[in-house]
RNA sequence: GGGCGAUUAGCUCAGUUGGUUAGAGCACCUCGUUUACACCGAGGGGGUCGUAGGUUCGACUCCUACAUCGCCCACCA
């Protein structure tokens, strides 16, 4: 016997419990080939962020994973690490600087990169502590960063191998360009708002065109039409010379069918260099390019008067010039989506640039006898199953966005990030790639070349992350062992920005897929199911926040159940709280089982021939034996919130609502109740791994939870029959509380019962003291038969009659009612049920055992009804 | 424009291949310090499962429309 507080305190042993579990090296698998591996990887945080919800559930899923498929005897490895971030890093520094009043360029590239360096040494190590504060159970003797030796190496492995084969290249091609990061994005790095701008129909020589960029007319190199437009006819494949603000400029006239024959006045403006859709006109149609707008969105030097105003202002004097020419015919308000950096919410700059691209649509992986391209590849994978995408669904947008994606740039303007390993030699201009820093052109010896300025899109080498932490390029044991890795858990956000290229970039570089299983999370949500926005904290809940206040289980539980698989969920602080209490029944229960067992009892193995006592503790075991069926088989389903539901129902409603209740009497059977509270300890561990292992201490375990063995269902210790009896006894009791609220009969007033219990007479007799103590009894008669007694009243349940004889309590009228309404449910529903089984439909085409459920229902209905139906001649 | 998801109790959500008289938590009402827990216990009220059709012996579950909300992709100047 032993007393622990009375109410569980996370904060106060959290840490230390963290810090024995990574001490001890429970994190850290070993390779073992008896052992089936289990691997996953963590989603980078950047290195420099802070935990936010979405960090938080991550890594509460991955930990629910990481833990049970320990306990399954897995050699489970979690790799956590960080990631640079080249461009939301590189900004926060500048941001820094810029306070200082310093800018990059100040500084010079060598001195910009060392303050990075030591801006994310410094704040590297709060993301990793809060890592460690949700608990996450993983391996930091293999932490790994983005940028540190072994990545870089991997990153220009796969570059240099790409560009062998082909597949990255350099091009002169229309990018996104954001003017305020100075630099390219990727398509999908690009957002879109809606706005609603000036739309201007302007003359254009012999055409009247729209747009709401009258400053991109400097760069017009062409007008297309609908080869099907009757209106232009004529004009196709003519030159025009166009009076412009600058004097006349020459167009071609092309038939496109992109064009839109009743957008505008079907005639559109072609702007090769400043708009994708123009571009992809002018490839098309081998149209000239013309450059008017620079990186930093301004207009060009040969924009004459227009040179060095930035595009807006630019806009505003041309439309003034052109309406002094009478050119404008008119304005309107047009409603359209504008394209912005997704970092800085700048409006993009299409422009175009010579940039490293990597070809999507190049067949260069052979298989079977074909070449495939990395697009193909990675599709395939999905297609035929080598990789599941949980949920489903997921599948046919993956499918979707890869069909339709085009070469991906991959070259950034900005300095921190891997540095692309292409050197120019600037005597011959040979291009040199390769794995090594060269010191002098390879074609012509000459030492004076010059390294590509710019850096990898981040996701490029967050696309190797699976296997480059595991030691790739080098052939490492690790990389044997733990690669292809199970399962890859993420928000569905980032389907395309990372779990789309790492698939691209593993298939290619490994010839294997990065994880066989993808589980997307959704993201959280306020209570009005609004996004959490940064730029409004009262919307925001910060994690840390709660861990301090509810503890870091009862966080857990709260992301985890009641949410589904790729669906958003609402978190508000009522539900974390909800958790807490749940959290602290469960430490009552043992605090409970502490109070009441003995040391000795405490080291007793458990043994089904020898301990087992009463119906109540067979009636535990089985339940407990289903839920640990029931529990395994949805972990294994990546159901956990179905998992996690049904043991806290386990825990609440039936180990403390009825057996510990039971267990007050001197019905205390110390062996099975910690048996099956330590079950429940297990079952629980991986989702509230603190307060677990904190009781599982005091239970006198030498090996810590976290490293004992998931629970196997057992069949010896099911017991059905005893089950149904104990079920019947519940609802004896509960119908007696029942009776006794609606009577009003004070709890403190002890009452005296008749039951006529048939068959069940010897179950229950040995039952009369759980019965007297939780219905509050005080004195039973317990008969096989007898009489119906006058002035009771009456509950039945199966065979069972019991009569609460509460002479002048009762009320003749309210038990009418009560009775009456009864008897009106039972009769509705033998109605249905006898209308079900009349039906030959249902009793031919029903499987058997329905009928039979159905069958057995009718009877019991029956029965009932023919007991009310006696008790009515009573009142 | 294309696609996806949601719609179940006042609120937040479960409901696994169609087979209950549709569940939970919170909130609400009544009662309650009895060998853990008031972060608790007992009892209770509350839903024609978005609408309209259809398939079936049987639909919250499958099909078709529609409505409302949300998301993703594409994008036309």
């Amino acid at each position: 016997m032993k007393e622990i507080e009375k109410a569980y305190e996370a904060v106060k042993y959290e840490d230390d419990i963290y810090k024995k579990w990574e001490d001890s090296g429970v994190f850290t698998p070993q390779i073992d080939k008896s052992k089936e591996s289990f691997t996953v990887s963590m989603p980078p945080p950047n290195a420099t962020g802070v935990l936010h919800l979405g960090h938080a559930t991550m890594l509460a899923i991955e930990d629910i994973m990481i833990r049970y498929k320990r306990m399954q005897g897995f050699s489970a490895l979690w790799l956590p690490g960080t990631d640079h971030a080249g461009i939301a890093t590189q900004n926060r520094v500048e941001k820094n600087l810029l306070e200082k009043g310093i800018t990059r360029h100040d500084l010079g590239r060598k001195k910009f990169l060392e303050e990075v360096d030591e801006f994310v040494k410094g704040s590297r190590n709060t993301i990793r502590n809060q890592i460690r504060k949700m608990g996450a159970s993983c391996d930091w003797t293999r932490e790994r960063y983005t940028l540190d030796k072994g990545l870089s190496k991997a990153v220009r492995e796969v570059f240099v191998r790409m560009y062998d084969d082909g597949l990255i290249y350099r091009g002169n091609r229309i990018v996104n360009w954001c003017p305020r990061c100075f630099s390219t994005l990727a398509d999908d790095e690009v957002d879109y708002k809606d706005k609603t701008e000036k739309l201007y129909w302007i003359k254009y020589g012999p055409f009247t065109v729209a747009t709401t960029r009258p400053e991109t007319i400097l760069g017009d190199t062409a007008v297309a039409v609908n080869p099907d437009d009757k209106r232009y006819k004529d004009m196709v494949g003519k030159k025009f010379m166009i009076p412009g603000v600058l004097g006349d400029f020459e167009v071609q006239v092309v038939a496109d069918k992109e064009v839109d024959m009743e957008f505008g006045t079907g005639a559109v403006k072609v702007t090769p260099a400043h708009s994708f859709a123009d571009f992809e006109i002018a490839q098309r149609h081998n149209l000239p390019l013309k450059s008017v707008i620079d990186e930093d969105g301004k207009m060009k030097d040969n924009c004459g008067k227009y040179a060095g105003m930035t595009t807006l202002e630019c806009r505003e004097e041309i439309v003034k010039d052109i309406e002094k020419m009478g050119f404008l015919e008119k304005t309107e308000e047009y409603n359209h989506n504008l394209s912005i950096c997704y970092r800085c919410k700048t409006p993009i700059e299409p422009l175009v640039s010579r940039q490293w691209f990597i070809a999507v649509d190049k067949p260069v992986i052979e298989e079977d006898g074909k070449k495939k391209t990395i697009k193909e590849k990675a599709l395939e994978v999905v297609r035929n199953g080598d990789i599941k995408i949980i949920p489903e669904r997921f599948n046919k947008i993956y499918f979707n966005w890869m069909e339709n994606l085009h070469d991906w740039c991959i070259s950034r303007q900005i300095w921190f990030g891997h540095q692309i390993p292409v050197w120019y030699c600037k005597d011959c201009n040979e291009v040199i790639v390769s794995r090594e820093d060269p010191e002098k052109c390879t074609k012509c010896e000459s030492t004076n070349i010059e390294r590509d300025p710019d850096t990898l899109d981040t996701w490029f080498s967050s696309g190797l992350w699976t296997f480059s932490t595991l030691g790739w390029p080098e052939k490492t044991e690790d990389l044997g062992y733990f690669h292809p890795t199970s399962i890859l858990e993420t928000g569905y956000d980032i389907l395309f920005f990372w779990i789309a290229r790492m698939i691209i970039m593993t298939t290619y570089a490994m010839k294997e897929v990065p994880f066989k299983k993808v589980y997307l999370h959704g993201l959280i949500r306020t209570r009005d199911g609004k996004k959490m926005s940064k730029s409004d904290p009262s919307t925001t809940i910060d994690p840390l926040d709660m861990i301090k206040e509810y503890g870091t289980d009862a966080l857990r539980l709260s992301m985890v159940i009641g949410g589904t698989p790729g669906n958003d969920m609402r978190l508000y602080e009522e539900k974390i709280a909800g958790y807490r209490n749940f959290v602290n029944k469960i430490w009552n229960a043992t605090r409970f089982a502490l109070l009441n067992v003995s040391d000795e009892d405490l080291k007793t193995q458990f043994d089904s021939r020898k301990h087992i006592k009463s119906h109540a503790d067979k009636w535990i075991l089985t339940k407990l034996q289903y839920l640990i069926k029931d529990a395994t088989d949805k972990m294994e389903n990546f159901r956990y919130s179905d998992a996690g539901t049904e043991n806290y129902n386990f825990v609440w409603a039936e180990l403390c609502d009825w057996y510990l209740e039971m267990s007050k009497g001197k019905n205390l059977n110390p062996i099975v109740l910690i048996y099956v509270l330590k079950n429940s300890l297990k079952l629980l561990h991986p989702f509230m791994p603190f307060v677990t292992e904190v009781l599982w201490r005091h239970l006198n375990e030498k090996k810590m939870l976290i490293e004992e063995s998931w629970p196997i269902f057992n069949e010896d210790l099911v017991f059905d029959k005893d089950v149904e009896d104990m079920e019947i006894l519940h609802q004896i009791i509960s119908d007696i509380r029942s009776v006794r609220a609606k009577y009003s009969v004070e709890p403190a007033k002890k009452i005296r019962a008749v039951i006529y219990a048939g068959k069940y007479k010897d179950f229950l007799k040995n039952k009369l003291e759980e019965l007297k103590r939780m219905a509050r009894i005080e004195n039973i008669d317990l008969l096989e038969k007898g009489d119906k007694i006058e002035k009771a009243v009456c509950v039945f349940v199966s065979d069972i009659e019991v009569y609460l004889p509460l002479n002048e309590l009762v009320d003749t009228e309210k038990e009418t009612k009560r009775l009456t309404k009864e008897k009106e449910n039972l009769e509705k529903f033998k109605k249905s049920l006898e209308g079900k089984l009349n039906n030959p439909g249902f009793t031919g085409s029903a499987p058997a055992e329905v009928v039979e459920k159905e069958k057995k229902r009718l009877a019991e209905t029956k029965k009932s009804l023919e007991k009310i139906n006696a008790q009515f001649s009573k009142l």
